[in-house]
DNA sequence: AATGTCAATTGACACGATGTCAAGAAACAT
DNA sequence: ATGTTTCTTGACATCGTGTCAATTGACATT
């Protein structure tokens, strides 16, 4: 009991500090996000945000795993397993993803531009992506028991092609640098992956 | 003749900063470059490197150009604007800006990477990008002219799907995560530009 | 040979961001 | 009341970009 109140009380400046963190990574997708910024955000020095992280990349990381704990993709893309035909599965699946990327955006953009220096990082993201591209592979594998996917391409073919149609690379580019709004993007994409795979 | 001569001079050492930032770009293991490592491999002073370039998003924007110079892009995709209908340039314009992805994925690859972190990094990689885009408006813009644009998209839309399926991660997740042939990338993206915007 | 021009050098400095350190204050459990 | 932990404050080291002024060296012009 002792030990339970002191590691919550011990926790409470640190989960400040993630979630003023997680606040920021959401609100500001342009500008560059300084420990000032943070530890103002979290009512505290500058300073202190050292006392509970080693240094940014140890934050940034930690923050992905916190907002991992608070917000899964499970439950969200629990209604494309639902759906019963391959297509409607195909919808519900780019629907649930699709409209999922956003809310990670800000955690996401930490971990891909930390790929190329942090193993670590890049493991986390690469272990997200292949659990959305066995998301791909269910759908796609359906959809060919259904004999409803274009001749020509394998299925493993279909589902590499609908993994990278649904990147989130392509999600800024898309949105971000073109502007589409998203229900526009989740429209497109459906008709898209709709017109490549579907015949 | 002294004109040329003189500004032939004159571009020595500017030359000599590029061809060394191009080499750093390449050979670069995952350390940034600095403006004094790029400095010390041309065989000037940090200072001088600013006599040539205002400041580093210049420097590597002139760099990318440089490399587009000497690589020819202009040239793979002369071929392109020669293609008489709006199909054969659409596949023409694929063929040669997809195969020219290898030749600067070295580049690509750094500028990607950095381009969180280091804003001139991003400017420059986002000036490159856009004249792909503008090649892609050329080929949809052509493709309505004929009536051969399928009409559920805007021409502005389908600029911004041609652009985001032609994109350097697509073209790295299909080749170095799934790993596709690079024949079997130019074909079987030629194949879904033809299904998602041809009518 | 003297002159002027231009490129480059050298050393110094401002600026902004990360990260460290030491001394003291404040919170808080016992 | 006391001692421990957390946080604050102010100072400082470090690193990279970009600027500036004074100076050197090469070279073309006259």
């Amino acid at each position: 009991m002792l030990l339970y109140i002191m590691s919550s009380e011990k926790n409470k400046t640190r989960s400040r500090i993630l979630v003023a963190t997680w606040e920021l990574l959401e609100a500001n997708e342009g500008n560059e996000i300084r420990m000032i910024d943070i530890a103002r955000k979290a009512g505290i020095s500058r300073q202190a945000v050292y006392l509970h992280f080693e240094n940014r990349t140890d934050l940034l990381i930690a923050t992905t795993r916190y907002i991992d704990d608070k917000k899964g993709i499970d439950g969200r893309l629990a209604k494309s397993r639902a759906a019963k035909s391959g297509v409607g599965r195909l919808d519900a699946f780019i629907e649930g993803w699709g409209n999922y990327i956003p809310e990670i955006y800000g955690v996401a953009r930490v971990l891909m531009a930390a790929r190329e220096s942090d193993i670590d990082a890049a493991k986390a993201w690469d272990d997200r992506m292949l659990a959305v591209r066995e998301g791909c592979e269910a759908v796609i594998n359906l959809l060919e028991k259904e004999g409803q996917l274009k001749s020509t391409f394998s299925s493993t073919q279909a589902t590499d092609i609908l993994w990278t149609l649904l990147s989130v690379h392509n999600w800024v580019q898309l949105t971000q640098n073109c502007g589409w709004a998203q229900e526009d993007y989740v429209n497109k994409i459906t008709e898209q992956a709709r017109l490549i795979l579907i015949q």
